[in-house]
DNA sequence: TAAAAATACTCCATAGGTATTTTAT
DNA sequence: ATAAAATACCTATGGAGTATTTTTA
């Protein structure tokens, strides 16, 4: 059986009359008739009553043409969902972000932007440190990742830049200069700093020791955070100084001041990491979505 | 695009490759990526991303399967339906009947046999006298009526003799007569009988005129009845005596008594009556129930 | 690079066409 | 008697086969 012998039956179902229904469907009567007889045959079931004045549905023929209809259906159905498919509504996307990437107002809302243009597909979202997440984009275990890179892309990732935040310095409010309104970073030679561990985002630990050395400064470590947003946390009880990504001074910590830095700052860069060879759709929707927020910016 | 397209991509899809999907299939794989590339064209989608070692579905591929598994199972459910409907498990009967057939115990057991073999058919039931059940019978606006006919079948009309019932004599409990347990029809001689309206039933109006004469009686119409199932209320009070099928005496009319008939009495037939052209085969399978309810008796 | 899919072509099965007969009322 | 469907037979499109090249990670 093919979806000829159904367009045909259907024909002549219509018309009641197989001369008609050649007509319509463009071929001559007697491959018609042939076509129908092929069908009736393979379903063992007589379809149409031969009348004197053309062909009337049996009972069978009823019945069949009544589901034959929701087969076309279906086929449509079923050409509509493949188009959208591939224009990547369903399916889902698992993204991660590190904690520090969060406090970024675009991480939100290409979020959510996303959401609103692709409600079908699953999203699921996993806060992890910035080593975990390429792991789990090298595994595919995770489809986009919020992460803070270096300068250079990592082995093995594609990465889509989306902010550089400059950094702020985070005191203490008993500090001598927590009533400044902003101070470079060599005047804070000699403070121990609180910093995050470099095993879990290397790139980032890398640009801040990097940022001091610039100023002249020699950075003593203090006290080591087990992640960037809690380092405001261990500043405020006066275990270091430190500098932050600018985001980061939304948290209301008690007794921590964020300044600005005069001079040559460290910046910290926000960036997408995905696998290279995700040819996903909706993978590459949710960059589409990325690139979208950027521009609006 | 025909169903061996949506089975070609089946196969490829369960495969994921088109060498083996082929051969499963049972042709070669260059006419098998022909037939893909034919039903991706008209999509206007890719369904397969072709990988160095096979092929793996798209979104768009994914998304068009799930719906095509759905189209097979709807085609396996319409060549089921026809079977079903050239079973007669579908449609509508519509029953007439008179309302005197309805006292024989048949007409209810057919009605219920029928019922509980084809549970999906709409039965319609409607009490007419003879005459209006063979026009509509005629004029197909009922497909089956059980009725009280002559001994010749009546012109376009296809009868199944379902019983010969006796027929009792009815008088009133007053009657000299009535404390008789059974008597000839000679001895109502000149008693005025009530009788139906010829118009409505003339088969067994002429059944009863011609018994009484073969038993010398020559009868005197005192009343005429509007029906044959009201006629023991018109003997009740005492318009006159008549005779009425037997199974009728199961009606409680106080104030009549129903006695057997000594020697030739006439007899009532009860038939079904159809078009001869009904091929249908819900009238087909209901005239099935009938003979297999006479068989069982 | 190597396995798999796509091309290029050839062939033939069958959908479809033409002429005619059969059917059903 | 007549319109319509079936049959018989022919044609040709396109589905399928064989040999080879191209593709892709």
């Amino acid at each position: 059986m093919e979806l000829r012998h159904l367009r045909y039956f259907i024909a002549v179902a219509e018309e009641g009359n197989f001369r008609r229904a050649a007509e319509r469907i463009g071929i001559a009567q007697p491959p018609l008739s042939s076509q129908i007889k092929d069908l009736e045959d393979e379903l063992e079931v007589q379809l149409f009553r031969r009348l004197p004045r053309g062909a009337a549905l049996t009972e069978a023929g009823e019945a069949f043409l009544a589901e034959v209809i929701v087969i076309f259906r279906q086929v449509e159905f079923a050409k509509q969902m493949a188009l959208r498919g591939a224009a990547g509504e369903f399916g889902r996307l698992r993204i991660g972000f590190t904690g520090s990437a969060a406090f970024n107002e675009l991480v939100p809302k290409i979020i959510r932007s996303f959401r609103k243009a692709y409600p079908s597909v699953a999203l699921t979202l996993a806060e992890l440190n910035t080593r975990q997440l390429l792991d789990q984009i090298r595994s595919r275990s995770i489809d986009a990742a919020f992460i803070r890179p270096g300068p250079t892309s990592p082995d093995g990732i594609k990465i889509t830049m989306v902010a550089e935040e400059p950094m702020m310095v985070v005191l203490p409010t008993g500090h001598r200069l927590a009533k400044e309104y902003a101070i470079p970073l060599s005047s804070l030679q000699d403070e121990p700093l609180v910093l995050h561990s470099r095993e879990l985002g290397p790139d980032l630990y890398d640009e801040v020791i990097e940022g001091f050395r610039r100023s002249g400064v020699d950075p003593v470590i203090g006290q080591i955070a087990p992640q960037i947003t809690s380092i405001a946390n261990l500043v405020a009880v006066e275990l270091g100084v430190s500098i932050v990504p600018a985001p980061l001074s939304a948290i209301n910590v008690p007794g921590v001041v964020f300044l600005p830095i005069i001079g040559d700052a460290p910046r910290a860069r926000l960036a997408v990491a995905t696998h290279p060879d995700d040819h996903s759709v909706v993978t590459r929707n949710f960059k589409q979505q990325v690139a979208t927020n950027l521009q609006k910016r």
